[in-house]
DNA sequence: TTCCAGAGAC
DNA sequence: GTCTCCGGAA
């Protein structure tokens, strides 16, 4: 199998049915970046709510949402779930780019992928996905971001086992395809779209996805009428 | 593996 | 009522 030619062709059958994503929504580099921390385990629209409150109050800069206690920012995010969780991860983050390049992320411009992504790491509260969904879209560097939508479908169709670890999905992509960062950018958000519209977690709808065609191409399993079951 | 922890869909 | 959500830490 040519694994550049069928993940260009994901990504071609995606684009023809759902157009362009305009990814990731927000204004500046720190609130798509805070964004990314927010959605951890998240529905996009409970963010957009905790976003809406910090913009209310003139927090979406780094300065001002810095200058609060965990307390206050919890109150303010709690619309997005696990909020004194976040609350910690949103403050490491801060004190992360206080070090890093003195609370202005355009300071972090002329960094690679290689430079970055083990210090974003480093930081309690961000993991490989949302690190890699910053450096991609906040930051605009060739990240390819992987997710549990990805691991799902690419795991329905029998193309990598379902229990595949980060790395190696990411690797998986980011092995064959050209390090393009309009690419990526877009892929990813293909396969949220997708993957929210088509490849729910209990019964996909395969009858009308826009991959069901990779489906019964490469797929040991079975697809009944508008779900998708496990072969016996 | 379990917890986080609100909110919408079902 | 249950499941799931643009995950990560302990």
């Amino acid at each position: 199998m040519n694994r550049e030619a069928v993940l260009l062709g994901y990504y071609r059958a995606m684009q023809a049915e759902l157009g362009p994503s305009r990814w990731w929504p927000g204004d500046t580099s720190f609130e798509i970046a805070l964004g990314a921390i927010l959605t951890q385990n998240t529905a996009w629209a409970n963010v957009e709510k905790a976003m809406h409150n910090l913009r209310e109050s003139g927090l979406l800069e780094p300065g001002a949402l810095a200058r609060l206690n965990d307390d206050e920012v919890a109150a303010l995010i709690r619309p997005a779930g696990a909020f004194r969780v976040k609350a910690v991860r949103v403050r490491n983050f801060l004190n992360f780019l206080h070090e890093k390049c003195d609370l202005d992320m355009d300071g972090l411009r002329g960094e690679t992928v290689e430079g970055l992504r083990p210090a974003l790491l480093e930081v309690s509260g961000i993991g490989p996905e949302t690190a890699d969904s910053i450096l991609l879209y906040a930051l605009g560097l060739p990240s390819f971001v992987v997710d549990a939508y990805t691991r799902r479908i690419l795991g329905r169709h029998g193309l990598i086992p379902e229990d595949i670890g980060y790395g190696e999905l990411r690797d998986f992509f980011m092995d064959v395809l050209p390090p393009d960062v309009a690419l990526y950018n877009e892929y990813h958000a293909l396969i949220v779209r997708t993957g929210k519209n088509w490849c729910a977690k209990k019964a996909g709808k395969c009858a009308s996805c826009p991959l069901a065609v990779f489906l019964e191409e490469f797929s040991p399993l079975t697809c009944v009428g508008k779900s998708i079951i496990p072969h016996p």
